[in-house]
DNA sequence: GATTGACTTTGACGTTGCGTAAAGGTGTAT
DNA sequence: ATACACCTTTACGCAACGTCAAAGTCAATC
């Protein structure tokens, strides 16, 4: 049996251009053109077309399915692992963007528009979120992946009150922060309770606190252009500040 | 306070680039451009950005935030009512994916190629997938969803020999439905053991049978393109030929 | 004051998997 | 002869930016 493009693709029940794309592309040639320049498809083709479908189907890329339908000698299967695990994270992080939005709509109800406690609550879990993206790998290296996930958790299961606390520490950290480093010696009575009230923002986050860990995220401060850039806003030279702070309130070096 | 680009691209943790993006679509503009034509952000800005960072972080489209952050009187909540629903629809395919991920993987291990068999198999998983999101609503509302689904799980529950079985019917109504087509009449002997036939091969789907059931999907076998493209293949008219043979088999008009 | 290096600008193409014309040729039934 | 349904290639459009490229600006350094 032999097909046009629209043949097969109502067979298929796909488009003639999609058809027309997968020859472009390479994936699925026709058997012969004819002499009107028509693309004439076979049975081995379409046998093809069914093998492409059905990893599509699976959600793989068009260019995962070339490499696998073009070189026999591909681990198909191997491949399907790897797509496994993307799809995994992919539910993982649909699971994380559901617990969100439930939160924001339980939060916004009754409300038309967000406090800018809210807002910064937003700015907060997008900083995780990001840091996550960017940082996840060395920081999952370097602490361990329940420590994460249990200071994820902790974020998102904090009350309205518990927010108000940390926005306000948070503030009074930058403000002992800037007046220690006016006095200049992180040693210092300033300089040392900039370093405790940090520990104490800390642990809205974290769920159990060791000295390691603070001298270790101090220094994460001063290598990690993002935290760097926090710090650094009001005073440049400010994360460094802190990090000898926190360094000499753990009697840590790092 | 000020910032340039760069600086609130680094305060916020996006690029340069997404503000400029932001600015050309009109969803976030600097406050003002200065002699050399930077952009120059304000607080208000940072606010701004904010806000639409945290439902960028939820999924929600640009063109959404837009109205989101826009018409302060938009309601905000429907909004996110309508994408949590979206996000539930695509967890759900998600899981669908996995399972079959799971199920091909199982399948392929120890065999290096698929056999016909197993082709065909994800070649009626994507004919029920493709079905469901082309057809889901209308189908859903005839039929109930319970319905929809166990058929679903029917088929990703069948073993290798139902698979065997299930081909070898459906050759068989094909066949039979090619002879009585020749034969002329729905209501002769082998028009109704086409119907017989078809009605077995269905059951390989249906966990219930019911008459009325039965009629409805004849008669989409003709409203539906790509069921009537599948039996119109050998005969034009295949599909409306079974139809009538069906409705008479049950007694239904459909 | 000239150079360097880090910033800024606009413009424009690339990404993924096709949808959707547009402009023209082909096949067949009436 | 004409209509109509098919086929072809070419090419823009979509989302949300990434990534050069070419050219101007700013602050610091030689």
């Amino acid at each position: 049996m032999e097909y046009t493009v629209q043949k097969l693709a109502n067979l298929a029940g796909v488009s003639a251009r999609t058809l027309r794309y997968y020859d472009e592309i390479d994936i699925l040639k026709p058997t012969r053109i004819n002499s009107s320049g028509y693309r004439i498809y076979g049975q081995s083709e379409v046998d093809k077309l069914q093998q492409i479908l059905f990893y599509r189907e699976l959600g793989v890329s068009l260019d995962s399915i070339k490499e696998i339908v073009t070189a026999s000698s591909f681990d198909g299967a191997a491949a399907l692992r790897e797509h496994r695990e993307k799809l995994l994270a992919k539910r993982k992080q649909l699971d994380l963007l559901l617990a969100n939005v439930d939160k924001t709509i339980a939060l916004t109800e009754g409300r038309t528009n967000m406090t800018d406690k809210e807002k910064f609550t937003g700015f907060k879990q997008k900083m995780i979120d990001d840091n996550e993206k960017k940082y996840g790998e060395e920081i999952r290296q370097k602490y361990s992946n329940e420590t994460i996930d249990q200071s994820n958790a902790k974020v998102m299961n904090m009350t309205e009150e518990d927010y108000e606390a940390v926005t306000n520490i948070e503030k009074q950290v930058l403000e002992t922060l800037a007046q220690a480093f006016e006095n200049g010696d992180p040693a210092g009575e300033l300089g040392q309770k900039a370093a405790e009230l940090h520990k104490k923002w800390l642990m809205y986050y974290w769920s159990e606190y060791s000295k390691e860990a603070h001298a270790g995220l101090a220094q994460m401060y001063v290598d990690d252009e993002r935290f760097k850039a926090y710090y650094d806003e009001k005073q440049p030279g400010g994360a460094e500040f802190l990090r000898d702070a926190i360094h000499i309130y753990t009697g840590m070096k790092g």
